[in-house]
DNA sequence: ATCTAATAGTTTGATATGGAATAATAGGCG
DNA sequence: CGCCTATTATTCCATATCAAACTATTAGAT
């Protein structure tokens, strides 16, 4: 094979860290898969909507979208599907009508409020192979590389 | 609101991590984005079978899914498109007719050789605000969390 | 040799995802 | 007030993703 790339001790680090974070992602979501910790009727996405909603009161679409990392245009399938799973409604803002709501039904509010703590025990257990100290010290870290920076 | 879970400090702090390691990963990848270091034509699932091939050589598969993460369901849908683009062969295996090894063509070589270090660039770039001693650090943590175990 | 279990890849269906275009509305400014 | 620009949500399109069912083939057991 053409050697057509020569990297430095750093960039071999900086991109074999790269493959451990992605690496480190799937593997601890397949971990909390395992456990089945959702209902039949909800997926990982529509969890994270009601997750949103029901920690933060009702939210027009940009600010759920933001908070669990989807784009608009994505969150309008989900919700979509949320509606007509009984389980959110669609509240036009009397202020701004631009602005739809999003607010969970009884139905949503009893089925998040039943499923959150499964999830958060999944996620719990997922992660429980880290130690106290390895915890705080990924958490630092991590907030540093979550941060928006210019490039 | 209804408190419906209580946590210890552990929990909370579990939790957190979480959103911080999906947080990161997709902040990292914004800013890998940003630097567009695809050609029009490649997407990124794309570029990691390319990138797979061109450091491996012809490989069947299922060994692609498994190095990419990604299902053996998906990948044919993403190797139908790199072979219409004529960038990629399905090469039958002679010894194993289950098996068809996927192949860059002398174009696909090509672009792969190209695109790489743009790619790498990016990647280190997106990463370049931590310290040498921090990627030391995440990169060990972050190997304990990737590992497979049960549960 | 034949039967059975495991493996490789494809297909299908549902959901997810981002980007671009569109429509409706809001809010600022002359 | 009326125009201009930004914001919000929707729609559409291509790609991505997984799971499950399915086909072909291989390998192991008897």
């Amino acid at each position: 094979m053409k050697r057509v790339w020569e990297s430095t001790e750093r960039e071999k680090k900086v991109l074999d860290l790269y493959i451990k974070l992605r690496r480190s992602v799937s593997s601890v979501e397949r971990r909390i898969a395992s456990k089945n910790p959702l209902p039949e009727r909800l997926t990982m996405s529509q969890f994270a909507v009601l997750e949103a909603l029901f920690f933060h009161g009702p939210l027009p679409q940009h600010v759920i979208a933001e908070k669990i990392l989807s784009s608009t245009g994505n969150l309008t399938f989900v919700i979509d599907n949320l509606v007509k799973a009984g389980l959110v409604k669609r509240v036009p803002d009397e202020r701004d009508r631009r602005i739809k709501n999003i607010q969970l039904t009884q139905e949503g509010s009893e089925l998040i409020a039943k499923t959150f703590p499964n999830v958060a025990d999944a996620i719990v257990t997922s992660i429980s192979v880290l130690t106290d100290q390895e915890i705080d010290e990924l958490s630092r870290i991590l907030k540093i590389l979550g941060t928006e920076q210019r490039n």
